[in-house]
DNA sequence: TTGTACGCGTTATCAC
DNA sequence: GTGATAACGCGTACAA
């Protein structure tokens, strides 16, 4: 009934547990007949080390934890793709906690990791990054901050860089003649979102343009929060000719607000999105927004831990990727009169 | 430079480090103000358990490990969100790890989660379901199986009605009077695909309708597969007039290749899909498919491996959910004649 | 080349 | 109520 152990295989092979500990390790000081024995026994045997035993003795879990605000969304899936690919690779098991982007429920995972010893750990889109800064002295446990940073900490990021792009995105719009540009934001104070919108602000201001409050909506990260603000949009007096969305899924409601109100994209609004998630190619019409290089990102924070894990070095580095403007179908030329269907009757 | 133990603690409680773990798990074997003395110091020593430590003695890791084949795709996104979410509220952690779709690391994820000890193991969309059943005998770890069920063996699974769903959504189809419908399927040879075949098959059986080998094509499970096989249906000397696809992935990128073929759905095709992902609402047009209930079948295996936990009866179960065909606007009645654009140039 | 003894940080089982 | 002491399953230093 019980499980076997490194002791039963000792027992069965007559040997000391130790010498079952190296053959299995391929230690080349153990007799190679031995050795082979051994190994073929352990098999018979169905013997499989205690990895959690090891890791008490040697302080070494092979284990590290990503903290994500939502594993629904495909945004996280393929940044934890990414980061669970390397990981395994180099022999490293990887935990995964939702968090719903509340600040309590992160605090509360990565305290949780930390009781499990975990080697590392990857928050993405933290809301709580500031805080790390205190807890690292403690934790003693390195934290990989993705999609969010605070330079002044103890900590190693990685983000797009989200004022850039955006102000790429909407100065893509202006150079398109656009005048009255929405922002369809976030709505849990996420650093990207403030960023975005940042970036937004600054193309506006840099080509001379007024920031109209009413143009500055929340969503909330999905479908649904994209297509509501949508629609407080277009009810506006003056609606806004082009949006600028926090990200794909926004911009995919906003596509659906805009159809369903009969009016056409990217004839009567241009729509720009962010992310390129794969249904960005797919949309109708394909959507304009900035690549992020998701997969790659996950990786590169993987990356990070592995160099923090061999080099004992507290040299941290804060990683700003820029994001590709893929320019698409859904952006097109400012018209002279933007028609709304409703209004000229398939005119 | 170490970290602090429970005989750290101890010995500036100057108590023995038992009465520190009884303390601290509130065993009520303990005097209430050293309790509370001991729990005061660990805070402020900053001290946290090793539960590495602790799964050692106690054999209980609380740790579940999941499987998938891939964390991109927003369905298993959800899938692993429900079962996330009811494993923390219980106290587990969730290892997590990509198979690919590769029966080779399926099999290798499987063993190294048995090394590291976890409690139970959920597998999702395996592709070698059938050998866990001699592997069972001497793991002796908890498997489910979701999205792919062995009857037979001794493990527990969930698994949508796929047949049954399939059979309702071709149905449906033929209830409009489409004559000539196309499977767009997987191509890894997963029993969700399988099956799905199969539903469509014995449809069009119960129908009276032949099965057109030429009808029946395969993706990949992505937008870009389904858009490809869609060319191919289209390419055909007499096209089909509706497409039953494998998932909603599958036929967003179906609706893309109808789009560019100068052709429009539903008018001159219907699609179907299989999911109801969150696209499927917002894709133009609004696809019709078969609802799986994603988080609730996640949430699920968590319960029955929580079942498991606690009773140790090997009483097995295979839940088999039934999928409900959500019916949105990608599908309408066969007209007349239909008509390409490329053919009758603007009709 | 192999074995002995010890320690990793807990919890469990006894004593007292 | 509390404290020794023994596990849990492994890796490692050192001895042989």
């Amino acid at each position: 009934m019980k499980r076997v152990s490194i002791k039963d295989v000792a027992k069965a092979a007559r040997v000391s547990h130790p010498t079952v500990s190296r053959a299995l390790r391929n230690s080349p000081l153990v007799k190679a007949e031995t050795s082979e024995r051994i190994r073929r026994l352990a098999e018979t045997m169905g013997y499989r080390p205690n990895v959690v035993a090891r890791g008490l003795v040697t302080c070494k879990t092979w284990t590290i934890a990503a903290v994500v605000t939502t594993l629904a969304d495909p945004f996280n899936g393929e940044l934890l793709s990414g980061l669970e690919e390397l990981a395994t690779d180099r022999g490293y098991s990887v935990f995964v906690a939702n968090c719903n982007a509340d600040p309590d429920r992160e605090i509360k995972a990565v305290r949780l990791f930390q009781e499990r010893r975990v080697d590392g750990i990857v928050v993405m889109c933290s809301r709580v990054g500031v805080l790390y800064g205190p807890m690292l002295r403690e934790l003693r446990i390195p934290i990989i901050l993705v999609n969010s940073y605070y330079p002044n900490e103890f900590f190693n990021s990685i983000v797009i860089n989200n004022p850039d792009a955006s102000r790429q995105a909407v100065q893509h719009l202006i150079d398109l003649g656009h005048r009255r540009i929405a922002y369809i934001g976030d709505q849990y104070g996420l650093q990207s979102d403030t960023e975005r919108f940042a970036g937004y602000r600054e193309a506006l201001e840099l080509a001379g343009l007024p920031l109209s409050p009413e143009l500055v909506v929340n969503g909330n990260g999905k479908a649904d929060g994209g297509q509501q603000a949508t629609e407080r949009l277009l009810a506006l007096p003056t609606p806004p000719t082009a949006l600028f969305c926090y990200n794909d899924q926004t911009a995919l409601g906003a596509l659906s607000a805009i159809r369903h109100h009969g009016l056409r994209v990217p004839d009567d609004i241009s729509v720009v999105g962010f992310d390129d998630l794969e249904v960005a190619s797919y949309a109708h019409p394909p959507l304009t927004t900035v690549r992020q290089p998701r997969k790659l990102m996950g990786r590169m924070a993987m990356e990070m831990l592995l160099n923090l894990f061999s080099s004992r070095s507290t040299d941290q580095s804060h990683l700003k990727i820029p994001g590709e403007l893929i320019v698409r179908e859904s952006t097109a030329p400012l018209t002279a009169a933007p028609k709304s269907r409703k209004n000229t009757k398939r005119g």
